[in-house]
DNA sequence: GAGTAGAGATTGTTCAACAATCCTGCAAGA
DNA sequence: TCTTGCAGGATTGTTGAACAATCTCTACTC
């Protein structure tokens, strides 16, 4: 079977080294053998898609992946459901599955969630201000040594990787099981944004620093301010975004 | 989509008639052969829970279920993941798919949400006063009357079927595929709280004069009172299903 | 060159089978 | 009586093959 030939897309992407990849992934993953197929199937292709490896636009073949994955169809198409659930993959009927191209609008759509998601959760914060103890904040304090250290060592993807952890668990701090679901698949859409920044530094090295400012707010328990802040800090995400988009 | 007049049937686990009911159900759908056979068969069981002929804690056979949707196992099995991305059903790894049984703290959960979410749509609106027609409040009006006809008739659970779809449509002045998702997904999961109320009347009477209320005020474009009331709205609902529970 | 028919490829769905896991009931032992 | 352990049966998890439905691309006609 003829294994190159038409991508079907415009972009191509190096087909040898794609799968080379996906199988080293795959390794990676089986090792952890807990939860069905159909997760651990979508748990590489997940990693592939927020890495870079599958990029926007691409088209996921079912008997390729059923071969690099080493799952059946029906499995396959199982992680297929899930991913889509997240945001991280389109179907469209007849035609296969895609990793969808965001565009402007998309990220306007997402920072308006984030905003009014996120903003509230600090806020709401100030109700709950004696039950919260500092402890709760230690997860975010990982996650800002984390990304110092990345950026120390130029990792820019880890920095983008930390700083994305670090609203999570800022998200986390509301105890909500369907708030920290409806997070995560924002985030999830969100990385599928940054592939489209040509330098990953700029696109994270300013929020080190004001994720760090933002943690030292909370811990005062200075919620108004922090709010204020996150909001700022996320008006001011989104503009770069969206400026990265026209320079393209 | 339509009436909810014929259903109730009294909770019982009486097999015969529910495997009756649903075969019926699944009749009454099949003529809209739309999209895909596991679409068809999620929207029968969508039915099926919304409408109370499968409870919360209840187990669904997949034998069972192939047989009276007349699918193969792993078309249902692809309805079940549809199902439980919206919250109605969740797995049990190697148990099986369950009707979820919700308590107190997810009425509390889901109310913080509702708040949050459809309290800053409608302050949102104030940006783009100038932008929004009137016709876009269309589809409100035909939804408080639709509960106002259904009262008349005695037809509760059709009241709470315009009540829910009344913000649904609120929600989409929104203008957020991302945000009608995560409405879709949050109205689903109230559906299956209002099973614990025994008297559907008190539920839903009170709030078809409020979503009028409500509508007035955006007609009026008096977003700011629109979204206060809104909000005293949605904490006296989550109230009154909070008090059904402790009655219960 | 534009439009169309057909071949090939891919997805949608079904079926049957086996493996893995869970639940039930019963018997043995303290 | 209570607990523990072990079959046995039932259900879910996964696979592979097969066929139908649909799309895409090529080649042909005009």
């Amino acid at each position: 079977m003829s294994d190159d030939a038409h991508v079907s897309t415009p972009q191509r992407t190096d087909d040898e080294g794609r799968r080379a990849w996906l199988r080293g992934v795959a390794a990676d993953v089986a090792r952890l053998d807990r939860s069905s197929s159909a997760e651990r199937a979508a748990d590489v292709l997940r990693r592939s898609i927020t890495e870079g490896a599958l990029q926007p636009g691409a088209q996921l073949s079912e008997i390729e992946l059923t071969e690099v994955l080493e799952v059946s169809r029906n499995t396959l198409r199982e992680a297929f459901r899930l991913l889509t659930h997240e945001g991280l993959l389109v179907y469209k009927l007849h035609r296969g599955v895609f990793v969808p191209e965001l565009d402007e609008h998309d990220v306007v759509d997402l920072y308006r969630l984030r905003r009014v998601l996120e903003v509230d959760v600090v806020r709401g914060l100030a109700e709950r201000d004696p039950e919260l103890p500092s402890s709760r904040l230690e997860p975010l304090r990982d996650d800002v040594e984390t990304a110092q250290a990345a950026a120390l060592g130029g990792r820019w993807p880890a920095v983008g990787t930390a700083n994305m952890r670090f609203h999570r668990n800022l998200i986390g701090l509301a105890d909500s099981s369907r708030l920290d679901d409806i997070t995560g698949r924002l985030l999830a859409e969100l990385r599928l944004l940054f592939h489209v920044m040509a330098t990953p530094r700029e696109l994270h090295e300013p929020y080190i620093v004001r994720n760090q400012a933002l943690l030292e707010l909370l811990e005062a328990r200075d919620y108004e301010r922090a709010a204020d802040e996150l909001h700022q800090y996320l008006v001011d995400s989104e503009q770069g975004l969206l400026a990265a988009f026209k320079a393209r």
